[in-house]
DNA sequence: CCAAAAGTGTTTTAGCTACACCCATGA
DNA sequence: TCATGGGTGTAGCTAAAACACTTTTGG
């Protein structure tokens, strides 16, 4: 009954990665269930609540410096489903004990994270089988409110998009202007004039331009940039 | 050390009013010590995060209908000082138990609130010997981490003062655009011009305009307005 | 009639948008 | 040389800002 870890308090975190022209989120699913999840986890006695998500984002993605930002904290009873711990547990041979810590309720904190899809070769963790990047919009069906976490993710993450440099988190360290205004447009659901979108961008001032690369198409070769 | 309330969970509210042109905090101080804090509470097993707050306030406020907002999680572990909860336990004569729940580290979900300021008698709780309006300025020294909650509140506030209808919240029912200039310019702490802020705000679309009041003053007397 | 504050018209500025033109490149 | 996509100049629109003039009121 005793544990390490804080009763009744968990951390979810939405992963966004871009690649292909399709935002991702990292879900995982749990070891001999149908159960798909966001990468989560708990928070140790003595450890801040920001280092056990930095933590436990660093074992599913081997990245240390993410950027990662919380945004709400999810605290509703109806999130309260012991059966399905239950499930989970029993289907991996772990024996239930009465009041286990994990069987209570939680309430979860949650935090959006963006990273470049091309860094990272996900690890699932304990009791996880599997931990993927899916297509925003082809989502598996989740367990609790992990949907709508996600949605409210990415509602601040496009609220944040005109204050943060978003796609320095999402690009590799050289992109063209093209490859930014897509991540823009997946992430905002909408197309944008080009020649807005360019000039909006450089006068932001956070664009270094930097020689031209071989396209390899048949049109002009663009820049490169990167930020800062 | 069975309790009713969810361990190592606490909400904290910031709760703004506006009066005499300044902005104002709803502080309470703890009975028999020197201790001053955000006023709060614990989450009970069954009940939703969100009801618990709704319903501390309307202990401190007597209102029922009062604009919410959650705004952050803090979770350091600097925040855990037993000692200072021992403190006010003893100073009014409360039994320490061995491992009682209230000794224990606690994670708190902040919120903010707005309210009109001559609505409401505030009222202190369990444990506290006053509730009071302390000008934002000149707030007496806060326990833990409560001053820099009251910053992040503040900051989250001013970014919302152009999404939201802050004003309908923080004036009586009838104000002049004065009275609403003047709430505004004491959040963002700046002046504004006169002639820009009044069509700024007319052109949103969100104030009725009403017959004038006799103002008192030497001077033409001002409309009213209200909200919707 | 004067001072003070409110309401409003006018001009200027800044930023965003759309269009269009030119450029570089590989096929 | 042509199709494709990239960079940029320009004109039009809109919103915000600053200024100043007029109006109303109590003293």
């Amino acid at each position: 009954m005793k544990s390490d870890f804080l009763k009744h308090i968990a951390y979810d975190s939405v992963v966004f990665g871009y690649s292909d022209g399709q935002l991702k989120v990292l879900i995982m699913k749990y070891m001999n269930t149908n159960l798909y999840a966001l990468p989560g986890g708990f928070v140790k006695m003595k450890e801040n609540l920001n280092d056990a998500v930095v933590k436990g984002l660093k074992e599913r993605t081997g990245l240390n410096n993410i950027f990662l930002e919380q945004f709400y904290t999810f605290g509703d009873l109806k999130r309260y489903k012991p059966e399905i711990m239950e499930t989970i547990l029993k289907a991996n041979g772990i024996k239930l004990r009465r009041n286990d810590w994990m069987m209570d309720r939680f309430i979860s904190i949650a935090y959006y994270a963006l990273i470049n899809f091309h860094e990272v070769d996900p690890k699932p963790g304990f009791l996880s089988e599997s931990c993927d990047w899916y297509d925003i919009n082809k989502l598996p069906k989740l367990m609790l409110d992990h949907k709508m976490i996600i949605t409210k993710a990415l509602q601040t993450l496009r609220e944040s998009l005109g204050k943060k440099p978003v796609g320095k988190n999402l690009l590799p360290k050289f992109f063209t202007m093209n490859d930014l205004q897509k991540t823009y447009e997946v992430i905002l659901g909408e197309k944008m004039h080009r020649g807005t979108f360019q000039r909006k961008m450089l006068n932001m001032g956070i664009l270094v331009r930097h020689e031209k690369k071989f396209s390899g198409g048949a049109h002009k070769a663009p820049y490169l940039y990167s930020f800062d």
